[in-house]
DNA sequence: CAGCTGAATGTAACCGCTTACAAAGTCGTA
DNA sequence: TACGACTTTGTAAGCGGTTACATTCAGCTG
């Protein structure tokens, strides 16, 4: 592997010339650039990561953390890897247009991670934390010794630098891809508690999109509890309608597994009679189809603000040292 | 940040100890030991991975490049998505015991992808690359700079390490996940062309392990050419038999997509009536009910298989250096 | 042509950790 | 008590870049 003394050396010059080749600077003569340039890829130069991040205190590197759910057991639990990798192509989307790398890590709950979390913080120059891969105190220790940022986690965590989902424009994006690209008219919303701020806002969202669409109605069926149960209530109530809806959204995922349940009980075939969606993780294909991958949107956005974020903290971190 | 030189002046030693210490070598006394982990903890120090990679020689990271299909476009695309996600877990899960790390990096074909992939190649020990995420010459190069195994890549590129799908195993997993999984006895399958290794090892495997299992039957069609017009072709021989199969396995993708469109086209009810399953990538959901998880498998092998190989060619190019 | 200025380049210290080699202990034995 | 033979610890030289600072050079000016 050659080196920048390498490559000083056969072009006649400094390594400090080279270096500054590589960086784009100013101040090399355009006859001495060119030299070295020359010299780079004949010799096929690539400056060591570690060598460059050691005296640049900067890796160009940042760490995704994220509990995979059981892989390989219930569709269910593959749903939640979906969402894990949903976020994973946002991040690495936002990543490209700079200099900066995604390191992953994924954690199951059971086995320790711990010691690779810690090992991983010293390859990174900021971390991202999806949901609660890790228990608050130690998600506060390292973020008092790099920049992170968490990612859908539960709330609560104060003083944590925090993204969660929009689901305002999450609820807008699947009115409208129910509505435009399945074409449903009649829709059904089976709402959460009323006293959940998240469940308020995406009933809210959904009902006023859907609304907003011509021809579009919204049978709405608050006051759930995010349980499966009261999915299975909200199912019932809205069978006990004189037109069923032909897709119905829920205000999370447990509520629409009791709705799918309660239909199916009913003899109504989820999605050919009648479509379902959940809304914290997505179920595709297995509840709508063609699958709701619109749905995914948010997530993927979650992941890119997320991802600017970090990197504006980075930045700003290493802007004022002391 | 405490650095080791932190840890050495609080505890009264010198580097080269708590360098020992943290590599876990058994030549410090225990008290000794003992010492410096209490300042290591209470300081909380974590090695800087710049600085330990260019001293060992070892960054433990190795990086996996791959070509993201369009990610929000058609469904057949999201599944190539899903193919690379499923890469993605089976590498990270054979690192998960290890020291190393995994960074990714996805290109989209068009965009400029060659100088990142540069840039990485500083970054890591190692490199995976998926299908064939770069020109095969540039592949070449890399692999001159240091550890490279293409993952699925096309055939044809001679002196690479690759790896490749497990044709049989995976035809084994998907005959006793479509058998024992979901009871299914008549089976079908639809073959590729006679001349393709891997159609014809495919169509082998599955119709030998269906028949292995007690109760089933393979109705084999084989001839097609791995496109969706034989797909076709071979949905109308199955549909013009006696007994309809309940489930029908293809030779690849394509093909699986001719037999659900014909399928569907007489009025059968796809996967509600007849299950149908591609091999190179997979439809979840969509074409199986419940989804075959299980025919993730052969590409999360392919993955570990990968990443093991991987590993062990960068732990033999680092013992002889000369 | 000496003297000055700014541009181009070189020198060498430093980033934080590892490790070969040297030095200092520790112990048992003669 | 002195002398090996280990065992434990310390010293200092890299690893491969970057960059502050020094130096050299070229072009002007008076």
């Amino acid at each position: 592997m050659p080196t920048v003394y390498d490559v000083a050396r056969l072009a006649g010059v400094s390594t400090a010339t080279v270096s500054r080749v590589m960086r784009g600077s100013d101040l090399v003569r355009p006859d001495t650039r060119a030299r070295v340039l020359a010299v780079i890829d004949e010799v096929g130069f690539v400056p060591d990561a570690s060598a460059q991040g050691l005296s640049r205190r900067r890796k160009d590197i940042i760490g995704l953390v994220a509990l995979e759910r059981g892989v390989d057991e219930t569709d269910i639990e593959r749903d939640g890897l979906l969402f894990v990798d949903q976020l994973v192509h946002a991040v690495e989307a936002v990543l490209r247009g700079t200099g900066c790398s995604l390191l992953l890590s994924f954690g199951r709950n059971g086995e320790p991670f711990q010691g690779r979390i810690r090992a991983l913080s010293g390859k990174v120059d900021g971390l991202l934390v999806v949901e609660d891969a890790m228990p608050a105190a130690q998600l506060r220790a390292l973020s008092r010794r790099l920049p992170v940022v968490a990612i859908a986690a539960s709330p609560g965590e104060g003083g944590l630098d925090a993204v969660r989902v929009d689901n305002a424009g999450g609820m807008q994006a699947l009115a409208a891809h129910l509505a435009t690209g399945h074409g449903y008219r009649r829709l059904g919303f089976a709402g959460g508690p009323p006293d959940a701020p998240d469940a308020v806002e995406r009933l809210a969202a959904f009902a006023a999109a859907a609304r907003a669409r011509p021809g579009c109605t919204v049978d709405v069926v608050p006051g759930g509890d995010f349980s499966e149960a009261s999915g299975r209530t909200a199912a019932r109530v809205l069978l006990s309608r004189e037109a069923v809806p032909e897709a119905v959204a829920c205000a999370n995922d447990q509520m629409a597994i009791g709705v799918i349940r309660e239909l199916q009980r009913s003899g109504i075939r989820v999605p050919a009679d009648v479509a379902v969606t959940g809304f914290d993780n997505i179920f595709p294909g297995r509840v709508v189809d063609p699958p709701l991958t619109t749905v995914g949107q948010p997530f993927r956005e979650l992941g890119a603000r997320a991802t600017t974020r970090l990197l504006e903290r980075i930045a700003g971190s290493e802007a004022q040292p002391r």
